[in-house]
DNA sequence: CGTAGGTTTGACTGATCTCAAGTTTGGTGG
DNA sequence: CCACCAAACTTGAGATCAGTCAAACCTACG
C-alpha cells in the first residue's frame, strides 16, 4: 500500500517515485533508514562551507536555499529546497562542504548518516538510479541559474524564479501555481538573482502593474500562468521528471 | 602497470584516478568500453537541446563547452571541458538533453554507448562512486559559475572564469597557469560570464594594464598567480579533489 | 590576396546600484 | 488589547557599470 504522508520520509519517497519506479523492497529500505528529527528556527545553518558533515539533512518540513559568498561579502543563493528535498546529498561522496546550507522558515529536517545512504545506495540499483537522476536534475537546475543571472533582465529573472519555486512546489504537490505563500523574503529572492532588494522591490511592482502576478503580503497570485511561463521566459523541460 | 596516455581512455582514467582509487579491474573494465571515435571540428554540437541521445560523449582531444539560451536569444555558456572530460553523462539516466554541448576547437571524441556506462557503472562499486563524484563536482562548478555571474564585477569575473580553466588544465596535466593558449574567443568569454564582447576586450585590457596577466594572441601569461586569485577571488575549494 | 571571423576603439545610452529616508508588518511583553 | 521594536518593505534622487551601435583593424586560412 501507499506510505502515509505522515511517516517520516513519506515525502522524500514521493520524491523519488517520481524518478524511478520503487517497489516495496525499496520503499521499506528507505523508511528504515535511521536518523534524528530536528525541528529549527528560520535561518539556521544546517550546513557550513568548509564543514565535514558526517550527516545528511532531509528537508521534511519547511523552506531552505544554499549560498555562497564572495570575499567581498555579497551573497549569492544558488537554490531553494522545499519539503522532500535531499539537501547534502553530495556530502556522501565529497567530504567538505563547498556551499553554506540555510533554513528561510522554521523547518523540520532529519539527519541520516552519510554512510547509511551510501550503503543503500550501493546495495539497491533502483535507488541508486533515484539518486542519480536527483543529483543530476539538481545540476540542471544550476545550470539554468546560470542562464537566469547570466542572461536575463531582472523583469524575466524574477519570474523565472518564482516560476520555477511555484512549478516545484506543485510538483511536489504542496499547493497551486495559481496562489501561495512565498517564504523567501525580497533580500533573499535579490540574493538569488543576482540583484538589489531595491530593485527586486521596484521589479515586483512592475510585474504587478502589467497584470503578470498579484500580490498580498506574502502571498502571490499567478492569474495567467502562460502569460506569467512568457514573461518569465519559463520552460520546465529542465526540471526533468520532478515536475 | 600504468595506462598509456595514448590509449583512447588514457585521460579519463587519469581523471578518474585523481577522484578514487582504481584497481587493475576498474581500468581494464574502463579501457575495454565500446566506443565509437570521432573527430571533429570548432563549432560542432555534440548535442543538441531536446535530443534523446543514446551514446554518451567523452572528450580525448581538444576543448568544448555546455550552452543554453534564452527564448529572446542571448546565448549562455554554463561550463568549459577539457581533454578527458565525460561530456555527457547525465543522459546515462536523463533522457533528454536540456542544454547544448558543443566544441571550441577542433576535437576528438568517443562516443560510448549510454547502457554500457550504466551497466558498469551499477556492476563496479568504485566506479560508481567515481562517477558520482564527477558528477557532483560538476555540480559544485555550476554552483560557483551562478556566484560567479551573480556577484561579481566584470573584472572578478572574467579573471575567475581564467583561474578556473587555468586550474582545471594543470591538474588535468595540460599544462601550467603560468602560461597557456586559450582556446576559446572573447565572445565566448562574453557568453561565459553574462558580460559583452566590447566590455570582456575592454576589460582584459585592464587587467593587462594592472599588471595581472599579460597577452599574446591567445596566449595569457599569470606572473602572479596569487595576485591572479586575488583579483579573481578564486579559491579552488570548490573543484574539490578534481585540484 | 581576399575574405570571414575575431579584436579593438569611440561615443552615447540605459539598466541596475547606491545611499538615504520613510513606512508597514509581525511578533513580544506589559 | 495595546505599545513597542526590529525586520521587512517602499520610495526618491543621483551615480555607475556595463550595454549598444557603429566602424575600423587584424589575422588566419583557403
Amino acid at each position: 500500500m501507499s506510505i502515509s504522508p505522515d511517516a517520516p520520509f513519506g515525502r522524500v519517497i514521493r520524491k523519488l517515485e517520481r524518478l524511478v519506479q520503487l517497489g516495496p523492497a525499496e520503499r521499506d529500505a528507505i523508511q528504515s533508514l535511521p536518523f534524528k528529527r530536528t525541528d529549527v528556527l528560520p535561518g539556521h545553518y544546517l550546513v557550513r562551507e568548509g564543514q565535514v558533515p558526517v550527516d545528511c539533512c532531509i528537508l521534511l518540513n519547511g523552506y531552505a536555499c544554499r549560498h555562497k559568498t564572495t570575499s567581498s561579502g555579497g551573497r549569492q543563493i544558488v537554490s531553494f529546497h522545499i519539503p522532500g528535498d535531499i539537501l547534502d546529498l553530495q556530502h556522501v561522496v565529497l567530504p567538505r562542504a563547498d556551499h553554506n546550507v540555510q533554513t528561510i522558515s522554521s523547518a523540520t529536517v532529519a539527519w541520516v548518516p552519510a554512510a547509511e545512504i551510501k550503503r543503500l545506495a550501493l546495495a539497491n540499483p533502483v535507488i541508486n538510479e533515484a539518486l542519480w537522476r536527483d543529483a543530476l536534475i539538481d545540476s540542471s537546475i544550476f545550470r539554468e541559474w546560470v542562464l537566469n543571472v547570466g542572461r536575463r533582465d531582472a523583469k524575466a529573472r524574477i519570474a523565472h524564479m518564482l516560476c520555477e519555486f511555484a512549478a516545484r512546489r506543485q510538483a511536489a504537490g504542496l499547493g497551486s501555481t495559481e496562489r501561495f505563500e512565498l517564504p523567501m523574503s525580497q533580500q533573499q529572492i535579490a540574493d538569488a538573482t543576482g540583484l538589489t532588494t531595491v530593485h527586486v522591490n521596484r521589479t515586483l511592482f512592475e510585474l504587478e502593474r502589467e497584470g503578470v502576478i498579484s500580490r498580498d503580503k506574502r502571498h502571490v497570485e499567478i492569474a495567467n500562468w502562460r502569460l506569467m511561463c512568457q514573461v518569465a521566459d519559463f520552460d520546465p523541460a529542465y526540471l526533468h521528471a520532478a515536475v
